[in-house]
RNA sequence: GGAGAAAUGGCAGAGUGGUCGAUUGCGGCGGUCUUGAAAACCGUUGUCCGGGCGACUGGACCGGGGGUUCGAAUCCCUCUUUCUCCGCCA
């Protein structure tokens, strides 16, 4: 959510960057500023009737005191009707400004500069890449495939159990879903992330603060006989830490990290492309978050990024970093890159990680701020989040692009935390 | 799940209808003293929304929401949370 403030003083370069995310802020802005005019004239309005309301009681209140009742009762009079006239004021005041946070709410966070203008995943700019795509032997199937053969991973007992897009992992499958997460943890650690376990499920307040709500309850599980969601990624629970709370800028930044299983209701979206591991209802990813200062929330991005490639790098897959066209990137971000791998028997790259700055958008909500050492007000924060990684499409490539006539090779960084060498 | 008690500033803890944004202690910050520090003493110390170039100034906030009243931290309703006892239990 955009700071009311920064709207206020700087309407035209709102419009002109939201152009970036092909979004036409011009109404919505010229609406806010209107509403935000009105909203201000009647608290002023309202304020200086509450003053002489609270002076008209007080001095009712010494008249009691000395025992001048009917002064007191005279002085009742006038109450009625300044009461009344209140009343109107704070209507109109709750009614202005609950219309204006409405609006601002529509409002897509800001790109930053240096992200640029496209409408879809074609005009992503590729930033670099790494590792090698590897020659596949002529037996060589999709991960789909691979799973049964090797009765990993069964995804009709998934169906049987729960529903589509549940799999059940099975033996080395499933330990080499522990040993991804322990991998990613432990290299988290080393990067300087304190481990966190949150809570899976979270109430309606946290899911507001991270951008969730109100607008994407349809992409949530939701627990309506406790009115509680179903996290889609650890983001929300670890961020939320931080809602309400004023940090002190020696602080900053604070790297935070939490395995979780994820849970997305993927509406609508089944059909070819999403076979396989590729997309899931439920899933398990290791998340990264970092509470930044303002100033130094790029540095914070640039870090996280690096701890990303990292861990591509040790499973030696092959991967690009593309950072997002203003159409292609989320309602909340500011910047993001996409992290992609690629899997060789679907010969396509597959998104493992998104990592985005959004600056002081989501702080905004949570009312997570700081402050100098020794300044009296405060700033908004800056938020950072990004997978580290997701598993199921690590699992895919890492399937597909491992694999050999005798079985499928697992990376070295992962052999301390697999114990074994192949999947065979 | 049943019964009872409670929720006040960073923390502890007063305050049961009238100048209470709130006594006091601790903690924090600034100062005096000291070569320096500690102790002692003095001062200061919440968040949010308005108005003003500014000095400054109006308003709101005592778990959340609603109500009674000229006036509510204080009374009433409701929700949430915590604690104690009972029940159940990984």
């Amino acid at each position: 959510m955009l700071t009311i403030n920064f709207l206020r003083e700087h309407p035209a370069a709102v419009i002109e960057r939201l152009k970036i995310k092909n979004f036409d802020a011009t109404q919505i802005v010229a609406h806010v500023l209107d509403l935000d005019r009105r909203r201000r004239e009647l608290q002023s309005e309202g304020d200086a009737i509450q003053a002489e309301l609270n002076n008209l009681s007080r001095e009712i209140g010494s008249m009691m005191k000395d025992g001048r009742k009917e002064e007191a009762e005279d002085a009742k009079k006038g109450i009625g009707k300044l009461k009344e006239r209140q009343k109107q004021l704070s209507d109109a005041f709750d009614a202005a400004s609950g219309e204006m946070q409405n609006e601002i709410i529509r409002l897509p966070n800001i790109p930053h500069p240096r992200v640029a203008p496209g409408k879809s995943a074609e005009d992503n700019v590729v930033v670099r890449g790494g590792g090698r795509i590897p020659e596949l032997y002529p037996g060589a199937v999709p991960h789909w495939d691979l799973i049964k053969k090797y009765d990993i991973i069964d995804f009709e007992l998934g169906i049987k159990i729960t529903g589509a897009g549940f799999p059940v992992y099975k033996g080395k499958g499933a330990k080499l879903q522990r040993a991804l997460i322990n991998f990613f943890l432990d290299e988290g650690e080393k990067g300087g992330y304190r481990e966190i376990e949150p809570p899976i499920v979270v109430n309606e307040d946290s899911g507001f603060g991270t951008g969730q709500l109100p607008d994407k309850e349809g992409q949530m599980y939701h627990v309506g006989i406790d009115n509680l969601y179903m996290i889609p990624t650890a983001e929300v629970p670890i961020t939320n830490i931080y809602r309400d709370v004023i940090l002190e800028a020696a602080d900053l930044p604070i790297r935070n990290m939490g395995y979780t299983p994820c849970f997305r209701r993927e509406a609508g979206s089944w059909g070819a492309h999403v076979r396989g591991l590729n997309r899931l209802h439920q899933f398990d990813k290791v998340e990264i978050v970092q509470i930044a200062h303002p100033e130094r929330s790029y540095d914070s991005l640039e870090e996280m990024v690096n701890h990303v490639e990292s861990l591509l790098k040790k499973l030696d897959l092959p991967y690009r970093i593309v950072r997002l066209c203003g159409g292609d990137m989320s309602f909340t971000s500011a910047m993001t890159y996409d992290f992609e791998v690629y899997s060789a028997a679907q010969q396509r790259w597959l998104e493992v990680s998104s990592t985005s700055n959004f600056e002081s958008f989501q702080a905004n909500r949570l009312k997570c701020r700081f402050r100098e050492k020794g300044a009296k007000q405060t700033t908004l924060c800056h938020t950072l989040n990004g997978s580290a990684l997701a598993l199921p499409r690590i699992v895919a490539s890492l399937l597909e692009n491992n694999q050999t006539p005798e079985g499928i090779r697992i990376p070295e960084a992962l052999i301390p935390y697999t114990g074994f060498e192949l999947i065979s």
